[in-house]
DNA sequence: ACCTTGGTGTTTACATCGCTTACATAGCGT
DNA sequence: ACGCTATGTAAGCGATGTAAACACCAAGGT
């Protein structure tokens, strides 16, 4: 943006551009990789590694951003939830973004997340913070890591059978209902009293 | 196999060499290329394009081999679960495959398996009524299929959000613990009467 | 015996990729 | 005006996936 008379030279927010031309590239399915990226952007291949030290480098800035815009997704399902139903709408949402954005959620989960430098671990406990506030609300009194762990696993297994077709779904209100009834399975199991 | 003196330009059984080579360097943790496959079985680089029509081919053929190897430990467990202690054990198992094998895990899951021609799909569909059968026969009397895919997919998030880091865990033991505590919470949650 | 056929592997070549090194350019502070 | 520093560019290396044309070998019919 700013003057479109500009140097021609210098690009004035290449980091941005680049960001933005990847999460494009990325939304759009094609294949990602830094020269293309830098081509879209209007610049030469090798301008990328002034602002991201490594493809990685790239990619995990773009799999921070997509935590956050998960987080944003999840948070703006409303208040906390209070009952096992608002858990399945989270499921719900969480699967959503999966399949709306599959190749962003692919790099946000396919790869450890370089833990050293980056905003994107901080992301992504925040995710599970969040998780776990909201399983630990409709259950007071469990195992709170455990239900944590349990109830992010389930709505991420969901999302990840499929994204990758091994729970098949034709419509999007399918993998909604699919969704909200395994959560709804799952939790309505009623335990003898064994254990 | 067969005479050992072979004619040292035709390989004998390139394609079975191609698939336990590609396999080893998988389990091996080296990245996987065709490339490297055909190097490590002594064949010029063009050569398995004569017995997998694409990089992708070989890969889903490697996927379907880990289905299967997956099915077997399952398999390997015992007989049919009866508790929910057992489904955690059968938890257990697949998320140890993952950890113990990750890169083919990945591929396994990673992407679409390309629907036609495959055993792959069988594989999967396969792996899919084995876990629907155990959930259905630990909880009767419920949404078989809901469960199926909570229980397939709780097992599966938690193997992937082991992989990628975003579990973490030191040791073996410590994962186990946590995939049997993730079974067990949300196995054992007493729904209130409300629904 | 010969020649064809078809499966197998090789050679060569190309486009692309990630990345490194060396150089060019623009604008800033002094 | 001058140089410093941040930012891009140019050229090139090694590796990859893929395609085409070619060489080799075993059978099988005639």
């Amino acid at each position: 943006m700013s003057t479109t008379t500009k140097s021609a030279y210098h690009h004035g927010d290449l980091r941005a551009a680049l960001l933005t031309s990847a999460m494009e590239m990325l939304e759009g399915g094609e294949t990602f990789s830094l020269r293309a990226v830098a081509r879209r952007a209007g610049v030469s291949a090798t301008a990328p590694y002034r602002h991201f030290e490594d493809r990685e480098a790239l990619e995990s800035a773009l799999a921070a951003e997509g935590l956050q815009d998960l987080k944003a997704d999840l948070a703006a399902a409303g208040s906390v939830p209070a009952t096992p139903a608002d858990l399945g709408e989270l499921g719900v949402i969480y699967v959503r973004f999966a399949l709306r954005r599959p190749a962003l959620f692919k790099l946000m989960f396919g790869q450890e997340c370089d833990p050293e430098n980056d905003q994107r671990v901080i992301a992504a406990a925040e995710l599970h913070d969040m998780l776990a506030f909201a399983m630990n609300h409709v259950f007071p009194g469990h195992d709170g890591e455990a239900l944590a762990a349990a109830g992010w696993a389930l709505a991420h297994g969901l999302a990840f059978l499929h994204l990758d077709g091994k729970l098949k779904a034709t419509s999007q209100e399918e993998v909604d209902a699919r969704v909200r009834a395994a959560f709804a399975a799952i939790l309505s199991i009623q335990t003898s009293p064994a254990s």
